[in-house]
DNA sequence: CTGAAAGCGCTTACAG
DNA sequence: CTGAAAGCGCTTACAG
């Protein structure tokens, strides 16, 4: 008994041959099964049985071909050496991104910015590779290619605030209020020769919490002259935590501008025989998988890693749908987590 | 002064311009820009004139419906809870992938099998997205995936070796070869009362590295009596080394098959008032960051995770190649990395 | 070595 | 509500 329904093997069944099944036109067949209006209920529902009995799949490449939409985003990450450092976070955003995008129906192309290849390398294979809009995830500069992406005219969000870029729109962790909030409980819990440990003066994360960290002593009157800078690495916390207590012996407390940092920090003060947090409290940022593993744990700044994947995953597919109504850029909540070493 | 040469704005030049421009016809300057056999030289240095003065880049979309290729591969990675853990596992071996796809103008497509949709639905999405091959980053299970698209006739290649399905093609580390040279050097080094902390007994790299073990053990004729199992989660590690100094309180030495356990197994001993490496030596597996940032520095194999994800990726382009003579399965060396704890 | 033409599988004005 | 037809931008036998 053979099956004319269905599909000869090998070969995915057409739209055409779900047309002729269900014995209505080509463009019909289209409109109901993109559930666009004008279609007569009983020839959807003669295109969707056909549809199910061919098992019919619409190809996407010759939709993308009519429509110029591909039904796909970029999310392009730099390769350089300092985002390896930040390779959880970067796993993370990217989860949170693929639930965001959920159901949309977009794809996600994953695209390394490779440096070799130069930003205007990157710029053009995203014009090549025809996506619809794009993702950027910005660590360490990437300013320039988020400028030139935004100039073409791609639908753009970029994960982090863009340093130079204010015109960008983007999604970034609230690290202002965060390492406010990290100051004023260290003030709050007795402390008053509290130092920090920044990052870089070049990243705008490094800047935000710095800065949110002066906020925070400035609302009590407190100096904050004690400060150095790392690169995020633990080495480089380590080094800043030995000029501090060389600098500032009396410090009491210590803002470290990530956990890393804050591992590497805590090495130095123990070495130096004083305790955490009896002689020095320690307060990090990110709450990253280490913090918890410190010892003691640490007290750190909660940034909601994969909610920001989530949210720049909502705000392009608002943008793509022609939301009119969007924040230019979106900060999201820090939350305080009260370990052992405050 | 105009230039005539120039694309019109906003809409980018298409194959027929170039042509035009030229001075020959589409399938000439088709010819010419991929590179095919049979074009003058004359025309083909008119083409690439013309494709250098209108700016000119092949739509890609276009040529997957002509040629019923997408020039995109899917990396596939299942989305269960317990892979967050290996969060930097999955981007080093991204990074490997993409670096290993290099030049060779395929896009990488990710795809995060959710597990809501089950693996059919994953599948469905495959199909659709009509790539020409896929990369699936197995940790655990997935087996039943790999085995529907290896008959859906998609080309793959697998992460890690699948538990169950012997024919598919992966690329994996010499998880046996490493745990083996871990149990030696201990053995080498005078230990004689040596334990093993292995992973899930559900998991390929699991088993690998416990059988691994066991060689290294019995080629010493040393008893394999020591063994208890985590979920390679820091607690995991703490619990099973408890059980161990319950079980064998006379152990000297404990091979762990991840880093992240044997962070815990590490605490567990040295709250029991073990000195390490005085009374009890360790060795990890993985050589990752918190191998270094361990106390003492934690002596570990390193598995070559980037250059897992490049083979897996040259695995795949070859055989998307038609090369003939692949290997059905690449196994990477693994390397004895010696620190502090040995 | 080259060109005219058909075809890849859809979508979408346009005219009914 | 529906269908015939043009078009998206390429590739590739086929015939010269």
């Amino acid at each position: 008994m053979k099956d004319p329904a269905k599909a000869p093997a090998g070969r995915a069944p057409t739209l055409d041959e779900v047309a002729r099944a269900a014995g209505v036109s080509r463009a019909t067949a289209s409109r109901a099964i993109n559930g666009l209006p004008y279609v007569s209920s009983s020839a959807r529902a003669a295109v969707e049985e056909a549809v199910r009995s061919l098992g019919y799949r619409t190809n996407q490449v010759a939709r993308s071909l009519a429509t110029k939409r591909t039904g796909s985003v970029a999310l392009v990450v730099s390769e350089s050496e300092k985002f390896v450092v930040s390779d959880p976070f970067f796993a993370r955003v990217m989860r949170g991104i693929s639930g965001g995008l959920g159901d949309s129906g977009l794809q996600l192309a994953l695209l390394m910015a490779k440096e070799q290849y130069g930003e205007e390398g990157s710029l053009r294979s995203l014009r090549e590779g025809h996506v619809d809009g794009v993702l950027l995830v910005s660590v360490h500069g990437g300013d320039t290619l988020a400028g030139q992406l935004l100039e073409s005219g791609l639908p753009l969000v970029v994960g982090g605030r863009p340093l130079t870029r204010g015109d960008v729109p983007y999604v970034d962790a609230d690290n202002f209020n965060g390492a406010s909030m990290a100051a004023r409980h260290l003030i709050d819990t007795g402390r008053r020769r509290v130092a920090t440990i920044a990052g870089p003066r070049d990243m705008a994360v490094g800047i935000d919490r710095l800065s949110g960290w002066r906020r925070g002593m400035a609302s009590s009157g407190l100096p904050t002259d004690a400060v150095e800078h790392g690169d995020f690495t633990m080495e480089s916390g380590e080094a800043a935590m030995r000029r501090l207590l060389e600098s500032h012996p009396d410090l009491d407390a210590v803002f470290v501008a990530s956990d890393l940092m804050a591992v590497g920090a805590m090495r130095v003060i123990q070495a130096s025989g004083r305790s955490i947090p009896g002689d020095v409290a320690v307060v990090g940022f990110d709450d990253s998988d280490i913090a918890e593993m410190a010892s003691p744990p640490l007290t750190t700044i909660r940034q909601p890693i994969e909610e920001l994947g989530r949210t720049m995953a909502w705000r392009l597919l608002a943008q793509l749908a022609g939301d009119p109504d969007l924040p230019p850029s979106i900060l999201l909540p820090t939350e305080f987590v009260g370990r052992a070493t405050t």
